[in-house]
DNA sequence: GTTAGTGCAAACCATTTGCAGAACG
DNA sequence: CGTTCTGCAAATGGTTTGCACTAAC
């Protein structure tokens, strides 16, 4: 834990405390730089906080994404995946090779404000998730 | 089992055999009108075929997924959904409530385009979950 | 008759729950 | 000190696997 990023602030502004078991994993998924499954959380925060547990993991996770603090992503194969809720962006997936890309989310604003305007809903921006075939796999 | 459906072509046409538990199966889904998880396909698929076992329905899913007779929808909360490969339409899902609306896949066009050519990915143009609130949830 | 498909039983693994104790504010 | 958070232990439930048997072709 050589990184000085400081999580407090942001967990202190939704109300919860702070406890070195958010802190690592916050700090796991800033460094990890993508999206994580919650056993993919525990197994490296565990290494920064050997005391954790993995119900603790998962109602973390559950409680930071309630609160914003994470984005939680349905990704194929029926997993959830979780990532800092930083970038607004979404994940284009190989379903051959389970590559990943992220797209902006610009493009979509149009999208979203047809949808919204024929359903009635009001669209979360939070992420969708794309399949198709990446480069190396359309031999 | 009213219904004369006649689903022995399409599997016939994919090299897959034609057996009661795969004929329940497409029926249940046909008749759902929308998309089913796994187990709700194997409590409804079992009235009609009692011996039916859960390991079937999933090998099942599976086999008729790859085959393209059936779509595989990564829905919320990290489930995968089944529904007949009939028409082209995607999901939009309450967070809060679970309501779901189908809307048509035609102004996805142009997305999948700039996405395509922006990463190089070939999309495919199966099921894409999107998230938000609906109208009687905005209160 | 051959091969694909199924049933059974069991294992597997991610996720959830209840409750008592610890830690944050 | 009060309330939130965590650890532990166990249950839960959906999903997968191996293997022998059955049924489709």
């Amino acid at each position: 834990m050589t990184c000085s990023i400081n999580y407090a602030p942001r967990l202190r502004a939704q109300g919860l405390r702070v406890t070195p078991q958010r802190n690592a994993i916050l700090h796991v998924l800033h460094h990890s730089g993508g999206h994580l499954s919650p056993t993919q959380v525990y197994e490296r925060a565990r290494q920064e906080f050997p005391s954790l547990t993995e119900p603790t993991v998962y109602r973390t996770l559950e409680d930071l994404a309630e609160k914003k603090l994470l984005l939680a992503a349905h990704v194929g194969n029926g997993k959830i995946v979780y990532e800092l809720a930083e970038t607004q962006h979404h994940h284009l997936i190989c379903h051959k090779c389970g590559n990943t890309v992220e797209v902006d989310h610009a493009p979509l604003e149009l999208l979203y404000h047809q949808f919204e305007s024929s359903t009635g809903y009001k669209l979360d921006s939070s992420h969708v998730t794309f399949f198709g075939l990446c480069p190396d796999c359309q031999s």
